[in-house]
DNA sequence: TTGTGTTTTATTGCCTCC
DNA sequence: GGAGGCAATAAAACACAA
C-alpha cells in the first residue's frame, strides 16, 4: 500500500471545522448537512492511520473526493490574492481548511494551470479578433488603391491628350505613379495589434504568417531609415506579459518616398517604395 | 440507466534554483 | 541534493443527453 495516497474516512467530521477559533468554517457547518458530512467528506489520513486496527475494522479506504463549495471558495479567494503559495500560507490555509498541505499546493498547481489555459484562450480570441480587423482594413486599402490607380490612369490619358495637343506639361516626371508620390510623399501606416498571447513567464511568441523573419527583435527588417530612401516595415515582437493591460504591438508599415535631385539639388521627381 | 464528455484531484517525471 | 514549479497524464467525480 502506498503512503501519501487518499483515503476516506466516512466518520470524519471534526477536521474540516475544528472550532477552535481559526477556522473559517466556524460558522459554516450549518451549510451542510450533518449526515452529508459524515458520509461525503472527504479525509486524507496520515499514514500511521493506515496501521490503525480500528480505522480498518470500519472503514474501508476510498477514492479521491473533491474539495467542498466552502473550501475551494477560500481556495479561489487566497488564489486571487497571490497565485504563488509560499510555505507559511501553505500551512495555514491548510489548517484552515481541514487540508493536508500537500492538497494546498496541488489545488494551487492545478489552478494555475487552469488559468493559464483560460488566460491562452483569452489572448487567442483577441489576437483573432486584431487579425480580423488587420484583414478589413487591408481590404479598405486595396480598395482605395484600386481607386486611385484608375485616378492615375485617368489623369495619365489627360496628360497625353494634352501632350499631343502642344500644351506644356508641367511635370518633368511621365510616371503616373511618380507624380501621385510628388502630391504625397510618405505614407505611414500604423495599426496597433494587442498582443495578449504571451502570459506570465512563459509566454509565447507572436508569429506572423506574413512576415515572421520580422518578428525576433521588434527592429526593422530593413537596414536603418536614416538614409531616407528604405522604406521602413516594423512588426514589433510580443513583450512580456505582466498582467497589466498597457502592453501593444505596433505593426507599421512606412512607405516612403523619395524625391530624386540632380547634383545640383535641382529635383527630378519622386521614386516611391512599397 | 448508461454512455460519453468535461472537470477536478492527484501523481509522475523532469527542470530550475538556491 | 532538496524543494518547488510545471507539463503531461490518470482516474474519480460529475453533468447530461438519449
Amino acid at each position: 500500500m502506498e503512503f501519501g495516497r487518499i483515503f476516506f474516512n466516512p466518520s470524519y467530521s471534526g477536521n474540516m471545522f475544528p472550532g477552535n477559533g481559526d477556522s473559517i468554517f466556524q460558522g459554516a457547518r450549518s451549510v451542510m448537512n450533518i449526515e452529508e458530512s459524515t458520509k461525503k467528506r472527504p479525509f486524507f489520513s496520515m499514514p500511521e492511520e493506515l496501521y490503525d486496527e480500528e480505522y480498518f475494522d470500519e472503514q474501508l479506504p476510498e477514492k479521491k473526493r473533491r474539495l467542498t463549495p466552502e473550501q475551494v471558495n477560500f481556495l479561489e479567494k487566497s488564489f486571487e490574492e497571490e497565485n504563488k503559495l509560499e510555505p507559511e500560507r501553505k500551512t495555514q490555509l491548510a489548517k484552515n481548511l481541514g487540508l493536508q498541505p500537500r492538497q494546498v499546493a496541488v489545488w494551487f498547481q492545478n489552478r494555475r494551470a487552469r488559468w493559464k489555459n483560460k488566460q491562452l484562450e483569452r489572448d487567442y480570441d483577441q489576437l483573432k479578433s486584431s487579425h480580423e480587423s488587420l484583414l478589413s482594413n487591408y481590404d479598405s486599402i486595396l480598395k482605395e488603391n484600386e481607386k486611385l490607380k484608375a485616378e492615375v490612369l485617368s489623369m495619365t490619358e489627360k496628360l497625353g491628350a494634352k501632350e499631343s495637343a502642344g500644351e506644356p506639361v508641367p511635370c518633368q516626371n511621365s510616371d503616373p505613379l511618380l507624380m501621385v508620390a510628388s502630391h504625397a510623399p510618405a505614407l505611414q501606416i500604423s495599426v496597433k495589434v494587442e498582443d495578449r498571447l504571451s502570459t506570465g513567464s512563459d509566454g509565447s511568441a507572436v508569429v506572423d504568417e506574413d512576415c515572421p523573419h520580422l518578428l525576433d527583435s521588434g527592429n526593422s527588417c530593413f537596414p536603418d531609415n536614416e538614409y531616407t530612401g528604405y522604406a521602413t516595415i516594423d512588426c514589433v515582437q510580443s513583450e512580456e506579459d505582466d498582467g497589466s493591460d498597457d502592453g501593444g504591438n505596433y505593426l507599421s508599415a512606412f512607405v516612403g518616398a523619395e524625391q530624386e535631385q540632380h547634383e545640383d539639388g535641382e529635383a527630378l521627381g519622386w521614386f516611391i517604395w512599397s
